[in-house]
DNA sequence: CAGTATCCTTAAAGATACTG
DNA sequence: CAGTATCTTTAAGGATACTG
Protein backbone atom coordinates (compact mmCIF):
# COMPACT_ATOMS: atom_id res chain seq x y z
CA UNK A 1 0.00 0.00 0.00
CA UNK A 2 1.37 3.12 -0.64
CA UNK A 3 1.35 6.20 1.14
CA UNK A 4 -1.54 8.36 -0.07
CA UNK A 5 -5.56 7.80 0.61
CA UNK A 6 -5.84 6.71 -3.02
CA UNK A 7 -7.10 4.02 -5.16
CA UNK A 8 -3.99 1.74 -5.50
CA UNK A 9 -5.07 0.76 -8.59
CA UNK A 10 -5.46 4.59 -9.99
CA UNK A 11 -5.73 4.58 -13.62
CA UNK A 12 -2.93 5.85 -15.73
CA UNK A 13 -1.88 9.31 -15.14
CA UNK A 14 -4.42 10.42 -17.73
CA UNK A 15 -2.08 12.47 -20.24
CA UNK A 16 -4.75 14.59 -21.85
CA UNK A 17 -4.06 15.95 -25.72
CA UNK A 18 -2.82 19.19 -26.18
CA UNK A 19 -5.85 21.67 -27.83
CA UNK A 20 -5.74 25.36 -29.75
CA UNK A 21 -8.92 26.77 -30.30
CA UNK A 22 -8.88 25.71 -33.65
CA UNK A 23 -8.03 22.17 -32.98
CA UNK A 24 -10.41 21.66 -29.49
CA UNK A 25 -13.24 23.12 -32.22
CA UNK A 26 -12.15 20.59 -34.54
CA UNK A 27 -12.21 17.51 -32.71
CA UNK A 28 -16.27 18.92 -30.69
CA UNK A 29 -17.14 19.50 -34.38
CA UNK A 30 -15.79 15.71 -35.07
CA UNK A 31 -18.26 14.66 -32.10
CA UNK A 32 -20.83 16.53 -33.33
CA UNK A 33 -21.01 15.39 -37.17
CA UNK A 34 -21.00 11.50 -35.38
CA UNK A 35 -23.99 12.74 -33.30
CA UNK A 36 -26.07 15.10 -35.08
CA UNK A 37 -28.06 13.01 -37.57
CA UNK A 38 -31.77 14.02 -37.43
CA UNK A 39 -32.28 10.83 -35.40
CA UNK A 40 -29.59 9.53 -34.02
CA UNK A 41 -29.44 11.01 -30.48
CA UNK A 42 -33.22 9.22 -30.16
CA UNK A 43 -31.55 5.99 -31.21
CA UNK A 44 -28.54 6.22 -28.75
CA UNK A 45 -30.97 6.97 -25.67
CA UNK A 46 -33.00 4.16 -26.48
CA UNK A 47 -30.19 1.87 -26.63
CA UNK A 48 -27.64 3.62 -23.59
CA UNK A 49 -27.61 1.19 -20.63
CA UNK A 50 -26.75 -1.86 -22.44
CA UNK A 51 -30.61 -2.29 -23.81
CA UNK A 52 -30.78 -4.55 -27.01
CA UNK A 53 -33.17 -3.73 -29.37
CA UNK A 54 -34.08 -4.94 -32.74
CA UNK A 55 -34.69 -2.87 -35.73
CA UNK A 56 -38.10 -3.39 -35.67
CA UNK A 57 -38.15 -2.40 -31.96
CA UNK A 58 -36.32 0.96 -32.86
CA UNK A 59 -39.57 1.53 -35.96
CA UNK A 60 -42.08 0.85 -32.55
CA UNK A 61 -40.51 3.24 -29.48
CA UNK A 62 -39.23 6.07 -32.59
CA UNK A 63 -42.21 7.60 -33.52
CA UNK A 64 -42.19 9.51 -36.75
CA UNK A 65 -39.30 7.73 -38.46
CA UNK A 66 -39.29 6.38 -41.60
CA UNK A 67 -37.54 3.08 -42.73
CA UNK A 68 -35.18 4.74 -44.82
CA UNK A 69 -33.83 6.98 -42.15
CA UNK A 70 -33.77 4.23 -39.41
CA UNK A 71 -31.66 2.26 -41.83
CA UNK A 72 -29.39 5.18 -42.46
CA UNK A 73 -28.46 6.60 -39.16
CA UNK A 74 -27.94 2.97 -37.98
CA UNK A 75 -25.32 2.56 -40.57
CA UNK A 76 -23.38 5.42 -39.91
CA UNK A 77 -23.49 4.96 -35.62
CA UNK A 78 -22.59 1.33 -36.58
CA UNK A 79 -19.54 2.42 -39.40
CA UNK A 80 -18.62 5.33 -36.42
CA UNK A 81 -17.75 2.37 -33.92
CA UNK A 82 -20.71 4.13 -31.73
CA UNK A 83 -23.48 0.86 -32.28
CA UNK A 84 -22.86 -2.72 -33.18
CA UNK A 85 -25.14 -4.64 -35.31
CA UNK A 86 -25.52 -8.58 -35.07
CA UNK A 87 -27.27 -10.09 -37.66
CA UNK A 88 -28.86 -13.76 -36.64
CA UNK A 89 -29.36 -16.10 -39.85
CA UNK A 90 -32.68 -16.85 -39.74
CA UNK A 91 -35.97 -16.49 -41.45
CA UNK A 92 -37.33 -14.33 -40.86
CA UNK A 93 -34.62 -12.22 -40.39
CA UNK A 94 -33.51 -10.98 -37.14
CA UNK A 95 -30.86 -7.81 -36.49
CA UNK A 96 -30.39 -6.09 -33.46
CA UNK A 97 -28.33 -3.42 -32.27
CA UNK A 98 -26.59 -2.31 -29.19
CA UNK A 99 -24.02 0.21 -27.97
CA UNK A 100 -20.13 -0.71 -28.28
CA UNK A 101 -18.22 -0.07 -25.05
CA UNK A 102 -16.54 3.16 -26.57
CA UNK A 103 -20.45 4.40 -27.84
CA UNK A 104 -21.62 3.76 -24.16
CA UNK A 105 -19.58 6.28 -22.62
CA UNK A 106 -21.31 9.12 -24.05
CA UNK A 107 -23.49 8.65 -21.59
CA UNK A 108 -21.69 11.25 -19.33
CA UNK A 109 -20.67 13.40 -21.96
CA UNK A 110 -24.24 14.09 -23.39
CA UNK A 111 -25.31 14.29 -19.17
CA UNK A 112 -22.96 17.18 -19.45
CA UNK A 113 -24.70 18.93 -21.89
CA UNK A 114 -27.76 18.40 -20.23
CA UNK A 115 -26.56 19.94 -17.16
CA UNK A 116 -25.21 23.25 -19.39
CA UNK A 117 -28.49 23.21 -20.37
CA UNK A 118 -30.59 23.44 -17.16
CA UNK A 119 -28.29 25.62 -15.92
CA UNK A 120 -29.69 28.54 -18.02
CA UNK A 121 -32.39 28.73 -15.75
CA UNK A 122 -30.09 29.86 -12.88
CA UNK A 123 -28.62 32.41 -15.01
CA UNK A 124 -31.29 33.77 -16.61
CA UNK A 125 -33.52 34.87 -13.42
CA UNK A 126 -33.35 38.37 -14.13
CA UNK B 1 -22.59 21.80 12.48
CA UNK B 2 -24.79 18.95 11.36
CA UNK B 3 -23.92 15.52 12.16
CA UNK B 4 -23.00 14.44 8.58
CA UNK B 5 -19.27 14.94 7.47
CA UNK B 6 -20.48 17.18 4.34
CA UNK B 7 -19.55 20.16 3.93
CA UNK B 8 -21.13 22.86 5.46
CA UNK B 9 -22.11 24.92 2.46
CA UNK B 10 -22.84 22.55 0.25
CA UNK B 11 -24.49 23.47 -2.59
CA UNK B 12 -28.71 23.04 -3.23
CA UNK B 13 -29.66 19.11 -3.39
CA UNK B 14 -28.76 20.04 -7.20
CA UNK B 15 -32.51 17.65 -8.22
CA UNK B 16 -32.06 16.59 -11.54
CA UNK B 17 -34.68 17.04 -14.64
CA UNK B 18 -36.38 13.49 -15.05
CA UNK B 19 -35.52 12.39 -18.78
CA UNK B 20 -36.65 9.93 -21.15
CA UNK B 21 -35.12 8.78 -23.82
CA UNK B 22 -37.25 10.96 -26.04
CA UNK B 23 -36.61 14.07 -23.90
CA UNK B 24 -33.01 13.61 -23.40
CA UNK B 25 -32.54 13.73 -27.24
CA UNK B 26 -34.93 16.72 -27.34
CA UNK B 27 -32.80 18.46 -24.37
CA UNK B 28 -29.34 17.19 -26.37
CA UNK B 29 -30.23 18.20 -30.00
CA UNK B 30 -31.40 21.81 -28.69
CA UNK B 31 -27.66 22.08 -27.69
CA UNK B 32 -26.20 20.93 -30.48
CA UNK B 33 -29.00 23.32 -32.86
CA UNK B 34 -27.00 26.54 -30.45
CA UNK B 35 -23.89 25.39 -31.26
CA UNK B 36 -23.74 23.17 -34.39
CA UNK B 37 -23.62 26.62 -36.66
CA UNK B 38 -20.22 26.11 -39.15
CA UNK B 39 -17.58 28.70 -37.47
CA UNK B 40 -19.69 28.54 -33.99
CA UNK B 41 -17.43 26.69 -31.92
CA UNK B 42 -14.18 27.91 -33.28
CA UNK B 43 -15.58 31.58 -32.52
CA UNK B 44 -16.70 30.24 -29.16
CA UNK B 45 -13.02 28.09 -28.04
CA UNK B 46 -11.65 31.72 -29.10
CA UNK B 47 -13.60 33.77 -26.48
CA UNK B 48 -13.12 31.10 -23.66
CA UNK B 49 -11.65 31.80 -20.67
CA UNK B 50 -12.84 35.43 -20.36
CA UNK B 51 -11.50 36.63 -23.51
CA UNK B 52 -13.06 40.17 -25.18
CA UNK B 53 -12.22 40.25 -28.99
CA UNK B 54 -13.07 42.77 -31.14
CA UNK B 55 -15.04 41.57 -34.74
CA UNK B 56 -11.43 42.13 -36.44
CA UNK B 57 -10.01 40.58 -33.87
CA UNK B 58 -12.58 37.19 -34.25
CA UNK B 59 -11.71 37.69 -38.54
CA UNK B 60 -8.06 37.50 -37.78
CA UNK B 61 -7.47 35.08 -35.82
CA UNK B 62 -10.43 32.23 -38.03
CA UNK B 63 -8.93 32.06 -41.40
CA UNK B 64 -11.13 31.57 -44.19
CA UNK B 65 -14.17 32.88 -42.58
CA UNK B 66 -16.34 35.63 -44.17
CA UNK B 67 -17.62 38.74 -42.44
CA UNK B 68 -21.10 37.60 -43.41
CA UNK B 69 -20.77 34.28 -41.76
CA UNK B 70 -18.87 36.05 -38.71
CA UNK B 71 -21.69 38.14 -37.96
CA UNK B 72 -24.01 35.61 -38.58
CA UNK B 73 -22.87 32.97 -35.97
CA UNK B 74 -22.11 35.76 -33.78
CA UNK B 75 -25.61 37.51 -33.67
CA UNK B 76 -27.34 33.52 -33.06
CA UNK B 77 -24.60 33.20 -30.06
CA UNK B 78 -25.38 36.52 -28.83
CA UNK B 79 -29.63 35.58 -29.42
CA UNK B 80 -29.12 32.41 -27.49
CA UNK B 81 -27.54 34.15 -24.51
CA UNK B 82 -24.07 31.82 -24.90
CA UNK B 83 -22.14 35.69 -26.07
CA UNK B 84 -22.62 39.20 -24.94
CA UNK B 85 -22.07 42.48 -27.25
CA UNK B 86 -20.91 45.76 -26.23
CA UNK B 87 -21.12 48.45 -28.47
CA UNK B 88 -18.81 51.03 -27.89
CA UNK B 89 -20.07 54.38 -29.37
CA UNK B 90 -16.93 56.07 -31.09
CA UNK B 91 -15.68 56.61 -34.63
CA UNK B 92 -14.46 54.17 -35.99
CA UNK B 93 -17.08 51.96 -34.76
CA UNK B 94 -15.86 49.96 -31.87
CA UNK B 95 -17.73 46.26 -30.79
CA UNK B 96 -16.28 43.47 -28.50
CA UNK B 97 -17.54 40.17 -28.22
CA UNK B 98 -16.98 37.77 -24.77
CA UNK B 99 -18.91 34.68 -23.05
CA UNK B 100 -21.70 34.99 -20.84
CA UNK B 101 -21.63 33.57 -17.28
CA UNK B 102 -23.70 30.71 -18.59
CA UNK B 103 -22.05 30.35 -21.92
CA UNK B 104 -18.34 29.89 -20.32
CA UNK B 105 -19.84 27.12 -18.23
CA UNK B 106 -20.06 25.09 -21.92
CA UNK B 107 -15.79 24.83 -21.17
CA UNK B 108 -17.06 21.56 -18.93
CA UNK B 109 -19.21 20.40 -21.19
CA UNK B 110 -17.34 20.68 -24.19
CA UNK B 111 -13.98 19.11 -22.51
CA UNK B 112 -16.25 16.01 -21.87
CA UNK B 113 -17.00 15.51 -25.21
CA UNK B 114 -13.04 15.77 -26.22
CA UNK B 115 -12.41 13.19 -23.45
CA UNK B 116 -15.27 10.81 -25.02
CA UNK B 117 -13.30 11.28 -28.21
CA UNK B 118 -9.85 11.00 -26.49
CA UNK B 119 -11.30 7.62 -25.45
CA UNK B 120 -11.90 6.24 -28.53
CA UNK B 121 -7.84 5.37 -28.97
CA UNK B 122 -8.26 3.08 -26.36
CA UNK B 123 -11.37 1.04 -26.98
CA UNK B 124 -10.31 0.91 -30.75
CA UNK B 125 -6.43 -1.34 -30.28
CA UNK B 126 -7.26 -4.29 -31.23
C1' DC C 1 -14.55 49.16 -38.61
C1' DA C 2 -18.35 46.41 -38.52
C1' DG C 3 -21.33 45.09 -40.71
C1' DT C 4 -25.91 44.01 -44.87
C1' DA C 5 -27.89 42.37 -49.14
C1' DT C 6 -28.18 39.01 -53.06
C1' DC C 7 -27.56 35.20 -55.51
C1' DC C 8 -26.10 30.43 -55.96
C1' DT C 9 -24.77 25.68 -54.64
C1' DT C 10 -25.22 21.52 -52.20
C1' DA C 11 -26.09 18.14 -48.66
C1' DA C 12 -29.56 16.33 -45.49
C1' DA C 13 -33.93 14.86 -44.88
C1' DG C 14 -38.86 13.53 -46.26
C1' DA C 15 -42.29 10.83 -49.16
C1' DT C 16 -43.13 6.91 -51.41
C1' DA C 17 -42.58 2.51 -53.50
C1' DC C 18 -40.26 -1.84 -53.88
C1' DT C 19 -37.58 -6.51 -52.15
C1' DG C 20 -34.53 -10.85 -50.37
C1' DC D 1 -38.55 -8.63 -40.84
C1' DA D 2 -35.23 -5.61 -42.26
C1' DG D 3 -34.12 -3.28 -45.26
C1' DT D 4 -33.04 -0.37 -50.68
C1' DA D 5 -34.01 2.84 -54.43
C1' DT D 6 -35.79 7.26 -56.33
C1' DC D 7 -37.38 11.60 -56.42
C1' DT D 8 -38.26 15.99 -54.32
C1' DT D 9 -37.85 19.67 -50.88
C1' DT D 10 -35.37 22.84 -47.92
C1' DA D 11 -32.14 25.24 -45.24
C1' DA D 12 -27.20 26.14 -44.37
C1' DG D 13 -23.40 27.93 -46.15
C1' DG D 14 -20.27 30.22 -49.79
C1' DA D 15 -19.10 34.10 -53.13
C1' DT D 16 -19.40 38.62 -53.98
C1' DA D 17 -20.63 43.37 -53.71
C1' DC D 18 -22.17 47.31 -51.13
C1' DT D 19 -22.57 50.80 -46.69
C1' DG D 20 -23.31 53.89 -42.15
Amino acid sequence: MTSTHQNVSAPPPAERKAYTPLTAAIDVEACFSLLEGRWKLVILFHLFGGKVLRFSDLEKCITGISQKMLAQQLRRLEADGIVERTVHSQVPPRVDYRMTPWGQQLCPALDSLLKWAELREQYSIQ
